[in-house]
DNA sequence: GTTAAAGTGGCGAATTGTGGGGTAAAGTGT
DNA sequence: ACACTTTACCCCACAATTCGCCACTTTAAC
């Protein structure tokens, strides 16, 4: 299970480091491939290949016939969805579309959640952050049904 | 399992060249040769042609009594299915018929999605993929019916 | 403070995508 | 059956990208 917010940097090729925190655990219980593709103009979703191969089951038994937007979202999220292999160094290389439609620049984040990790914007990310802790608690608290820490 | 989308141009002889990191895994697992059709005019459809079989015995059973329109599908998809070998620099040659149909120019994306691709005009394609995008997440997970990443 | 490890950048070699020339094969019309 | 046109394939060449590797800089650990 991954978790924790890094800060990295899209380096000058489109290569990003994956922390060395996280390497030794992926390469051992998941070996060295990793899946990347995006659901939302927001982020990217990066997978352990193993961990892809659930999600990308579950998007492929969706019912297509329900609506056509469900069609073209799946062919959003299967389409885009690359596998690659760090490098000796523990890099992947980004593909060119996803970076631009993620609208990633040098900065970024790496979020770990769970089977997978995002990849965000840093800016965006920090707005996103602020944002969710603007809520209210009692807005939430409703919402969250009696849920709590 | 193909995914991926990868800018490609169709050069002045009609030819396109198979992407280098599918070809090996074309080559091993399904052996050199590769069908294209098309059953819409959005896109044209290459598969390995194993994978083709499978899809075309689907698509000859069906029930051809229950609508006209099954019978005109059956006829566009499998009719102008042509079975191709890549030439030596890996690359096909495409039926000019199917190039028209498809409205496809020089600037294409070839678009892995399972077990087979997607050959699509460039902007055409980044139509797509932006209204995919567009999308509101709410609109989705209604359709979706609580289905998550 | 010293050492080690991790993140980042960059050079060079190898591979890949693309274009074009030449030749063989296929198709067309007389 | 012949010449002529068109089409398809093999080969080479160029340019761009990618990948492996090494080195520098920063951060963390002891």
């Amino acid at each position: 299970m991954f978790g924790g917010v890094t800060h990295l940097s899209i380096d000058p090729k489109n290569r990003i480091a994956i922390p060395a925190k996280y390497r030794e655990n992926i390469q051992a219980q998941y070996g060295n491939r990793i899946t990347i593709t995006l659901e939302s103009p927001q982020c990217l979703l990066i997978y352990p290949e193993q961990n892809w191969f659930i999600v990308r089951d579950k998007i492929q038994n969706l019912p297509t016939g329900s609506h056509p937007l469900v069609k073209s979202y799946q062919r959003l999220v299967l389409g885009y969805a690359d596998t690659l292999e760090a490098d000796k160094a523990g890099r992947i290389l980004l593909p060119n579309s996803l970076k631009e439609l993620a609208g990633l620049d040098k900065d970024v984040v790496l979020v770990g959640l769970g089977n997978r990790f995002e990849l965000w914007d840093k800016t965006r990310w920090f707005n996103e952050t602020n944002k969710a802790l603007e809520v209210s608690q009692d807005e939430l608290a409703g919402l969250l049904n009696g849920f709590s820490l």
